[in-house]
DNA sequence: TTTGCTATTGCCAACATTTGCAAGCAGCGT
DNA sequence: ACGCTGCTTGCAAATGTTGGCAATAGCAAA
């Protein structure tokens, strides 16, 4: 058994007055088994291909709330779309090259400094998951 | 005259090879007289005003080569749509709070401790221009 | 000037995402 | 079982932004 054992999804929206529907559990699924960062696109088509009958517009909601619960993250890699992640896959950033395209996991240990600064300096809160920060990577410095 | 006299915008762009046209010279005003940040339809009403020719893409375009020319910035505040700021104006950042939606600008020295980080462990050069953080303000706080 | 090259524009259609609305469904009290 | 209430969905339309394309305008060489 998972010692870590998180609340379960369906219990997390209840609690809130949400409901887990099956479009709801599909979606969930869909961004949990995913290798990479997933977009609203392909999350779509592939759970149209379980249940026909989902609208797009199910997906870009279900994503905002499963958001809002810190279930999913999102992040705009500046391809024009934005992919999602499940958030039990830990947290992290993203370094994204401006030259490669190359995206690269930082460890949100990174931030803490900044964090830290924020709520020393101006009393704010920062609320960094997922971050995406664009510049040169290490091999493009060369 | 003004010592810190940067090269003249019309200058900047033949130097690269484009063009100082009109409506380029009117949508770099707009950004410039603009008190706080603005939108593009915001430069787009404003400059039809003097020159009902405009078009809204010719203004997106515009915005992203002054934008990439780093005479203009750009920020996601999360209200749906982009906003943009002189960067004449100076270099700073944006802390948004969730709660009551306050807007407040951050130094950028704040940030040198993150991007020497990134330069040290990871040899990434981060190009941190006109970040915004999201959390809760100082008000919210308490 | 005239010509030629290419950057730039307007127009329109595509795209990613959000929203309004009316129908459907779950839970709850009667 | 019935009806109320509020959450959820599909559908279609709207929104903010980008892209293709053909016509135009700026610039420089001839
Ligand atoms: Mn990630
Ligand atoms: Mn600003
Ligand atoms: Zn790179
Ligand atoms: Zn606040």
């Amino acid at each position: 058994m998972d010692k870590h054992q998180h609340k379960d999804p369906a219990e997390k929206l209840s609690e809130l007055g949400y409901r887990m529907t099956p479009q709801r559990m599909m979606i969930l699924n869909a961004v949990h088994n995913a290798t990479d960062h997933i977009s609203a696109e392909e999350i779509y088509s592939q759970v149209r291909g379980q249940y026909s009958h989902l609208n797009l517009s199910t997906v870009y909601r279900t994503l905002e709330l499963l958001k809002n619960l810190k279930l999913v993250t999102e992040s705009d890699f500046g391809e024009g779309k934005v992919r999602y992640h499940s958030a039990e896959k830990g947290h992290h950033h993203h370094l994204v090259c401006q030259k490669c395209g190359d995206v690269n996991d930082v460890n949100e240990a990174v931030f803490t400094s900044l964090t830290d600064k924020l709520s020393g300096d101006y009393n704010f809160t920062a609320d960094l998951r997922h971050l995406t920060i664009f510049g040169q990577c290490a091999k493009c410095n060369k």
